[in-house]
DNA sequence: TGTACATCAGTGAACGCGCGTTCACTGATGTAC
DNA sequence: TGTACATCAGTGAACGCGCGTTCACTGATGTAC
């Protein structure tokens, strides 16, 4: 929010970094579609024309953050994967992961899911789907033999982080007293359950 | 999309209904957020000041779907759950019923979760919340003796459904060859694998 | 170090658009007698 | 059954608003000599 002081005619300098911030911070409020090119100007503190120097139009401005979410993501993810070394506990890092990630960066995680971008309109979403089977399939395989039954895996344990991650957003856990180590905690367990489900079909 | 056909000062006769329906269109198309009352206007074939006769406004219009999406919820989930005797056979049959109204009724999910409404805004959320609550917990009780283990069972078993049926929306299932099948078999799937685990817990 | 100039990030005024909402109105419907 | 009248669901023109985008512009920055 906070608006810099600059001498009229002299450059911002990290314009196009400032306009995705103030859009998170939108989005954040508003939700996904609650964001305005026009407010994003306002709160950088710059005339409405600015952006056009750095986008090429309002969408392209999301895209980006689309984007930066998506790497995000991944970031935290492989980062979750890597920090454990049994299989089983891979997978409930990652769905953690997930959880903490919608909890931290809501805006990013709205972005992403919430924009209502479809697969074609987004080609980013479906790439960032197929990265992200690359990165749990080995795992997952180390887990259960078959490659279908792998993927059957990481697409449960990947919806119920999701379910988590937007019950969690939405409030609906409120009764908690720490709703976020709940859903932690939560997201874990389930991992586990869905796993010894799937060990015990095999 | 069909629009009556009327002499011009005949009354409408259902206009309130017609433009619910209209706006539902309207958000299966573009989301909760590009709905517009102009443009349900223009699907029911009426002027964009009639609505006011049965609306106060915009937001009371989607209001009405809110509440609508609310009863419709509870009016399948009363059945999935009196459709079977089994306590652990009812909550998967809720389950089943969540991912299944998502996709029959992707507007009513979306109005219902992904409109952004938060609690304060929209009391229905949480009486909705409560009236699900009061649901499950005795089905709950069946399986777990402890107050709080069987809300924490509901609540996994909420969440993972709806972690479903979001995928199923989004086409993140897409690979498979009938994607509500799976996602309803997978829900139940999951039911059981979080119940089980919740037994060897106790 | 100083000067000339191209580049480039910003301005601000203007545009057309679709929106939500208001308002005086009109013609159809339903009711009382 | 016919008539008078109140009610009420719709019309259409108008409003102000905020938006996305364009455009000619200006002043700061960086570079070549």
């Amino acid at each position: 929010m906070d608006v810099k002081r600059r001498r009229p005619g002299q450059h911002h300098g990290d314009l196009r970094n400032a306009l995705e911030q103030a859009a998170l911070e939108l989005v954040a409020e508003r939700g996904p579609h609650g964001f305005t090119l026009a407010e994003a100007c306002r709160r950088a503190g710059v005339s409405v024309s600015a952006p056009y120097k750095h986008f090429a139009d309002r969408d392209a401005l999301l895209a980006a953050l689309a984007a930066r979410s998506y790497r995000e993501q991944h970031a935290r993810f492989s980062e979750a994967i890597a920090s454990v070394d049994d299989a089983e506990g891979q997978l409930a890092a990652f769905a953690v992961a997930y959880v903490r990630f919608a909890a931290d960066e809501q805006a990013l995680f709205d972005i992403a899911f919430g924009a209502g971008l479809g697969k074609e309109e987004h080609p980013d979403l479906a790439e960032a789907g197929s990265a992200l089977r690359d990165l749990l399939m080995p795992v997952a395989r180390r887990i259960v033999p078959d490659d279908a039954v792998a993927f059957d895996l990481i697409v449960s344990v990947s919806a119920s982080a999701h379910g988590l991650a937007v019950y969690l957003q939405q409030g609906l856990l409120s009764t908690e007293s720490e709703p976020l180590v709940a859903a932690e905690r939560r997201a874990g367990y389930m991992v586990h359950a869905i796993i010894a489900q799937a060990r015990a079909d095999r």
